[in-house]
This record gives structure tokens, sequence and C-alpha cells, in this order.
DNA sequence: TATTGTTATACTCTATAACTATA
DNA sequence: TATAGTTATAGAGTATAACAATA
């Protein structure tokens, strides 16, 4: 209940700028990775190849990103932010931020790092991996 | 990422029931209410008549769920579960706990209080409500 | 008119599988 | 053949809005 409110108190604000939270989460992968093969970014994020392909179309209409040919191997693309998209993510990420602290801010510094600890000690006990989309 | 974690799997657990986990939640809360009006329960789940009304062909369609027509209102309907469907709430609601207990047992009962009370208080310090449907 | 419920429509998210173009 | 990516198809989940029947 608390991450289902959490996240879709964060969608509505995200999408008054423009971008769905799926959208946002592939945003912020590609801050990180740079210039980056879709097939990466797919196993990065634990989603298909064609999930990633449909994205990745909305977001070159939305031009926050770029898709290049690979010269050397013709089959291979690489996609990466545009300036547009650069400048958007950390933006969205005050947003993120912002809408934690609503959040959390219910608990004191203290319980937040036993929150995070608690948390983080099942994250690591069951090795979880992938993208939180939803 | 844990709460993703937990419903991905809690997820594939009731797939193999044959029911999704939004059919789940429709289930549990129809469980709880007893005979009721689509509309009384689209309300305690926070979710729109329409949704109701389409969840509720899918449970029909599964014999879980039963719709019968009002006598005296004739636009009213109310909807209940049918024995079917009172004898696999139970089971799934077993599955549910077994899925906790992997995921929660990674904690010492101690631990698994604490996180409970932490986010407890932040759902009362937010009146948080909805279901928990991803 | 207002209300109950269903239906029509639309969009996001995601998967699987077929396909295209290389390699 | 194998690989990189795209496209086609499908289904869940959900919303909004139009609609039918009844109050």
């Amino acid at each position: 209940m608390v991450s289902n409110s959490v996240s879709r108190s964060f969608a509505l604000k995200v999408e008054r700028e423009g971008v769905t939270v799926a959208e946002w989460v592939f945003l912020r992968a590609l801050y990180d990775a740079g210039r980056v093969a879709p097939s990466k970014l797919a196993e990065g994020m634990g989603m298909t190849k064609g999930a990633i392909s449909k994205l990745a179309d909305r977001l070159l209409e939305k031009s926050l990103i770029e898709r290049r040919a690979n010269t050397t191997d013709k089959r291979a693309h690489s996609i990466e932010l545009t300036q547009k998209g650069k400048t958007i993510v950390p933006r969205l990420a005050a947003l993120a931020d912002e809408n934690d602290r609503v959040f959390f801010g219910a608990l004191t510094s203290d319980e937040r790092r036993q929150l995070s600890r608690l948390l983080r000690r099942i994250v690591t006990e069951h090795e979880l991996t992938g993208t939180p989309v939803d």
C-alpha cells in the first residue's frame, strides 16, 4: 500500500512533465548508461527488446532520446539522451526526492534509516534485481 | 523494489491457480463484503464502475462470482462469491502468506514487527487508502 | 433529472513471436 | 545460422465517456 501510494503520487507528478513512470525509469537508466545499445538497456532493465523498442519510439517522438545506427556492425544501434533529455532527468529526480520526502517525512531520520536497513536486508538476502516500474 | 518483487512472485503463484492479482484483490474484497452492489465494491476498492464491471465479467466467466438483479430497485445488481469462489479465496490467501514468509523470513520476527510499525506509521499519517493492485 | 450498471473507446505496460537486415 | 532491432499481436489493467434502464 505504501509502495503503491508513493508511486501513484509520483506518477501524477511526472505526468505533469509529460512522461510516464516507465519512461522515467528508461530515461534514468539511460542517464547512467550514456550511449548504449537497446539490447544492453533491455538486459539492464529486465525488459524485452520489444518493450524497449516501443518505449524508445515514444521517447524519440518526445525528442528526449536519439537513436543512431552503428557504422561497424550495421545491425546494431545505440541510443542516448538528447540535450532536452539530459535536462529533464535531474528535474524528474528532484520530483522523486520531493515525493519521497512527503511520504517518508512522516518518520524521523532514525526511523528512515531503520526502514531502509530492513528493506535492504530483504533485497540482499533474496538477491532482488529489476527496476521499479510500477 | 521489495514491493514489486513480492507482488511479482505472488502473481506467478496465483496465476497458476487461474486468476490474476487484480482478480484476487476483487475476490478478497468480495469475500469480506459478502453480497454487495458493484458500485459499493468500486468505491471500496478505489476503482471505477467500468473497471469493476469488466473484472466481474471475467470472474463470472470463471464461475467464481454470481451476479443477480435486485427485485426492488431494478437498476441495482448484486454480486457475490460462488461456492467455487468461496473455496478458492482461502487457498489464495495461503499463497499470499507463504509468499510473504519467503520474503520477510529474511528478517527476525522482531524486525518484521519493526517494519510493519514503520509502514503503518506512514499509512496512518497520510491516511492512505486504496487497494494494492500492483 | 439522477442513479445503477454496462459498453465503447483509448492508452500504458509488457510479453511472445514473427520478421528484416545484417553478420 | 545467429544476432540486433523492429513490428505485429495480444492481453491485463484502468480510465473516461456514452448509453440504457429505471427511479
